[in-house]
DNA sequence: TAGTGGTCTAGACCACCTC
DNA sequence: AGGTGGTCTAGACCACTAT
């Protein structure tokens, strides 16, 4: 019996009800006994279970079958680039703005960026970008980088989109991110060439390094856009 | 050193681009000298990171930065009771409809229903659901059931919600979903109250259990609806 | 305070894959 | 063919918390 034997056994049982909802399950020691293997293995199957929303556990209290079983889903957050060319279809990006200059108050209160008297206390970079698949707009992108992570002279967006350079050269920060449906508004409408009111995906995503707010994004997907995943 | 703190410092190498995307990091055996821990212990850390999509690992091979580093985040599937309490509202729901047909072939197809001469060879159970939330649509709900996985007679869908009663007694079931925004169709916009043609939020969510399809269901979410969650 | 899960160790064997 | 990660063991100590 391998973790994922096991595993797969304990999620058998909680199908057929022998373990129910909201009942406590045999603790570690005792169904390492019953399964013939260390209470290490377990402990690793019953860990992932846990992770997944299926177990609940606390030290002490043991092990119980979650009674409203919130599932967890995952799914990915591709580089834009990659996720069109793996529809097999070209990839390009045109820069249609950059500027340095103050965010907007929404976007500043989100990331952490100092405001003083209802107002943004620094300049940050500003870039608006269309993705394009097969020439045809793909995803809209309206972003505020911290311009202090840049090295001087800054790199070249129109070339490189910001999306990319930023995970090579800023990996692995933390955030939030957000998914909506909304009517496409008529600048964003004109960029994209489709017609305002459109009903569009718009991801909003929030990032942090370290230390400093590293960018905010806001991505509004072209029609037909669908998110998909495995629960 | 806990795994904790070895993920920790291994994530703080990566930032400070020591180890660069798409490099080889040092062996599990090199790091665990290094860091003076058992080997486990940092294998647990890396599997960690490479769950997370930060790493790529392979026997042989090694373990290397993710060069393009697809993030993964999770997102919790909460029964629509349970999150409209959670926001501090009462909710309600609301039977529209319930009948026992063919389904499209469409749903069929999806769910793996048993197919002949372009039609579905049987009928399943059909609801219409609205979810209020403080008396106002929340979300509106179609869906279709397979029957049979209900008891004789079926629950009472007008004051327990199938998809509480599913959860409940169809525990753990795999499946997919997938959002998107979409124009708001008449007969949805009647039955909550909204402007045909309103941009919507969609989540279409198939699932399976051990053996049989067990449901596929179509959530409209009102207006303003936004599913967050943590990268 | 006592019982449970969380973590760690030192060692081992194995599966897989690149070389 | 050999090196790497994947997994398992038997034992231990610790952290948390219900009672």
């Amino acid at each position: 019996m391998g973790w994922e034997e096991i595993k797969a056994e304990v999620l058998s049982r909680i199908r057929a009800r022998d373990w129910a909802p909201g009942a406590t399950i045999p603790g570690e020691e005792a169904l390492a006994q019953e399964f013939g293997v260390s209470r290490a293995t377990v402990n690793r199957a019953l860990t992932e279970l846990a992770r997944a929303g299926v177990l609940e556990r606390k030290r002490k209290a043991g092990t119980r079958v979650a009674a409203l079983p919130v599932r967890r889903a995952t799914f990915e957050i591709p580089v834009i680039r990659a996720e069109v060319q793996g529809r097999g279809q070209v990839y390009a990006v045109r820069l249609l703005r950059e500027e340095i200059s103050r965010p907007p108050l929404a976007v500043a209160a989100v990331l952490g960026w100092p405001i003083l008297g209802g107002e943004a206390l620094g300049a940050m970079l500003y870039l608006e970008t269309l993705h394009l698949a097969d020439g045809a707009p793909f995803a809209h992108e309206a972003r505020w980088l911290n311009p202090g992570l840049l090295p001087d002279p800054r790199p070249d967006f129109a070339t490189v989109s910001a999306n990319e350079w930023l995970v090579a050269h800023v990996p692995f920060s933390t955030g939030d991110i957000a998914f909506s449906a909304e009517a496409l508004a008529p600048e964003t409408a004109r960029a994209m060439g489709l017609a305002p009111g459109t009903p569009v995906f718009v991801t909003e995503r929030c990032t942090w390094g370290e230390a400093a707010p590293v960018t905010w994004v806001r991505l509004t997907h072209g029609p037909g856009y669908r998110l998909k995943t495995v629960i």
